[in-house]
DNA sequence: GCGATCATTGCTCATCTGAGCAGATGGCTC
DNA sequence: GAGCCATCTGCTCAGATGAGCAATGATCGC
C-alpha cells in the first residue's frame, strides 16, 4: 500500500472507530468514495493498526486457544487474557476462574475427578460456585496431608469441590512423600490407601496442576523436600513437578528413587487417561506447561495467554 | 446489566472480534437471537470491556481533541496517540510530525510566519515535507543565536521551513536575552532589529514551542541562563518559557526584570494574535502546557495524548 | 392478589457493509 | 506507440447490523 494510502487509512480508522462515523460520512470528509473508505479500513486492520482487546477478568483469547489445540494435538485449551493484569497472583485467580468455568461447564459430567493439590487448585476450588456439578465423587489422586497448617491444604480443596458439587470427596490421608520406600509401600498395601489409589486411577477425569522446580514449589513451603534437593533436580533436569513427581522437559522422572517414594498415581496414568485438565498459569511455569503439554500429560490445558505464546513459539 | 449477562457479553465479544463470527452465528452457539448478542455486544463496549486502539505513529486521538476544544475554547486541538509509545523522544517526533502535517493542511495558507525556536521546533522543521507551502516568509519571533553550535539552533529552524515552502526567512540576528538592559535597548533602536520584530508583531500566524523551567531547559543548554537562575525562578513560580520569556502557571511574567532584557515579541503579542499554534509534548511538559492553554497564549494546541489528558482532568 | 410500572424480548425495517465483478487506469515490455 | 498485465475503482447485490416499536414478563406498592 502506498505511504499516502497508510496515512488515509489511519485517518479513516480514526473517524470510523473513535467517532463512530459511516463510512459513507468519512467518504465525504476524506473527499473517498465509501468503497475506498471501507478497502483503506480493511487494509488498517490487515496490517495490525487496529488493536481491539477485551478487557475484562473472564475475557479468552479463542485464537491462541485454536492454535494451541491445532499445534498440539490438545483436546481443548482455554487461554484467559493477560490484558490489563498488574500482578501474577491476578493472573493466577483468573485462570483458575476459567478453570472453574471449564469444569462446570463440562459434558458429560465426571461421576469421579481424580484431583492434585496446590495453591492454583485451591484458588479453583474457591472459584466454584455451589451446586456447578449434580453431584461428583472427588478423589484426592496423591499424597499431601500438609505439614504445616496453612488454608488451601490438599484435604481442604478435595472436600470444597466435592461439597460445591453436593457429592463426597475421597482422601488420601498419607504424606506426598515417604522418607523410607518400605513405610511408603506398606503404607500403600493398607486397605484404606490401597482403596482410595484404585479409585483414583480408575477415575474418569483428572484435574491437576504443576509446580516449577524452585524454592517456591509447594512441596518445599508443606515440608517435604528441602531447597537443596530442589536445586540437585533443578541440576538433574527437573522443571516442576506434576502430582508431586518432578519430570524433566521430555517429561521423565528425574529421580526413580525419590519418585518411588511418592504417593499417588503414576505419570504414566495421566498419560493413558482420555480426560486429563491442567491448570498452569503465571510467568514462572512455561516451562512446566510446556513439558506437560508436548509430553501429552494432559488433553486439556488451562492456562494464561503469555504462557500459551511461549508454548506456540516452539 | 446482570452478572451473567455480563459474562455472555465478553463471550459474545470474543466470538465477534476476535474470531469474526456474525451476530447470528453467535447467537447459535450461545443459545441467544442475534438481536440479544447484539445487544449484549453493545452493551461490552458501553462498559468500556472492548477496547480499541489505533496503533499508528500518525494516529490522532479524535474524541481527546474534542474535549479539549470544548473544555478550554481553542479554536483547534491536535492530540496524537501515545499507544504503543516507548521513549519520549518517540512521543516528542510524533507531535512534530503532527504539526508539520498541521502547518501543511492549514488554510489559508499565511504569507507571514513567525515562529520561536528550539528542539521540538526543529523537530517539526524536519518533518515538513519539500514543497509543504507555495511560498511563506518565517519571522523569527524571539532573540536565539545559540552560544554553541549544535544543530537546531534558531537559524536553521526558520531557514529550513521557510526553504520547504520555497519561501523566504527572515532571522532576528541577536540574543535572546542580553546581560545589560541598555545593551538591549540599543539592538532594539537598530533598524535591522527593529525591522525583524515589527515584522514578527504582524505575523499572520505563530508556531512556537515551550520550555518546562529546568536544567534540561533550551535556554540553559544555549547558555543564556544558568542552572541557579532556572532554580530561582522555579522558586518564584516559573513552570517554563514560552518565546524565551518565564511565566507562572497564571500565565503571567515571573521576573519583569529578566523579561525586559529578552528579545522578541511578548507574551500580550501571543494572546492577541489570531492564530497561535503551541506545539508541547511530553510528560515533563504537563504544566507548561497547562498554563499555556489555560492562559489564552495559544489558539491551537499540538500535543501528545497523555498531556491533553492532564489538561482535561482540570 | 392485583394492577401499575419498568425492564426485557422479539420483531420490522432502514441502513450499513463486505464480496464479487466489470471496466478503467497505469505502468511495462517489445 | 501498441499491447499486455496487474492493480485500482466504482458498482450491484446480498448479508449483517442498529434503531425503533409492540408484546411480554418481572417487580413493586397497595
Amino acid at each position: 500500500m502506498s505511504d499516502t494510502d497508510e496515512l488515509l487509512s489511519i485517518r479513516a480508522a480514526e473517524l470510523y472507530y473513535e467517532e463512530n462515523q459511516t463510512q459513507d460520512e468519512i467518504g465525504v470528509i476524506l473527499r473517498l468514495t465509501r468503497w475506498k473508505v471501507g478497502r483503506l479500513l480493511a487494509s488498517a486492520k490487515a496490517n495490525g493498526f487496529i488493536r481491539i482487546e477485551i478487557v475484562h477478568p473472564r475475557a479468552r483469547r479463542l485464537p491462541i486457544e485454536r492454535r494451541l489445540r491445532e499445534s498440539t494435538g490438545l483436546t481443548d485449551a482455554i487461554v484467559v487474557s493477560s490484558a490489563g493484569v498488574s500482578s501474577d497472583a491476578e493472573l493466577q485467580s483468573r485462570t483458575a476462574q476459567a478453570a472453574a468455568d471449564y469444569l462446570t461447564s463440562l459434558r458429560p459430567i465426571p461421576r469421579t475427578l481424580g484431583i492434585s493439590w496446590g495453591r492454583t487448585l485451591h484458588d479453583v476450588s474457591l472459584h466454584l460456585k455451589q451446586g456447578w456439578a449434580p453431584g461428583v465423587n472427588v478423589v484426592q489422586i496423591n499424597g499431601g496431608v500438609s505439614l504445616n497448617q496453612r488454608p488451601g491444604t490438599a484435604a481442604s480443596t478435595a472436600v470444597t469441590i466435592a461439597h460445591k458439587a453436593d457429592g463426597s470427596a475421597t482422601l488420601l490421608p498419607c504424606p506426598a512423600i515417604f522418607e523410607r520406600l518400605e513405610t511408603k509401600q506398606a503404607m500403600e498395601a493398607d486397605r484404606s490407601v490401597a482403596g482410595v489409589l484404585a479409585l483414583a486411577r480408575n477415575a474418569q477425569a483428572y484435574l491437576f496442576s504443576a509446580g516449577q522446580a524452585d524454592a517456591d514449589s509447594a512441596l518445599v513451603d508443606s515440608g517435604y523436600l528441602t531447597v537443596d534437593q530442589i536445586n540437585d533436580l533443578v541440576a538433574r533436569g527437573a522443571v516442576g513437578d506434576v502430582v508431586g513427581r518432578y519430570i524433566d522437559r521430555n517429561g521423565r522422572i528425574v529421580d526413580p528413587e525419590l519418585n518411588e517414594r511418592t504417593v499417588g498415581i503414576q505419570i504414566d496414568q495421566l498419560r493413558r487417561a482420555p480426560l486429563t485438565i491442567a491448570v498452569i498459569a503465571g510467568n514462572s511455569k512455561h516451562a512446566i506447561a510446556r513439558a506437560v503439554v508436548r509430553n501429552g500429560l494432559c488433553t486439556v490445558l488451562v492456562t494464561d495467554e503469555d504462557t500459551a505464546n511461549a508454548l506456540l513459539e516452539d
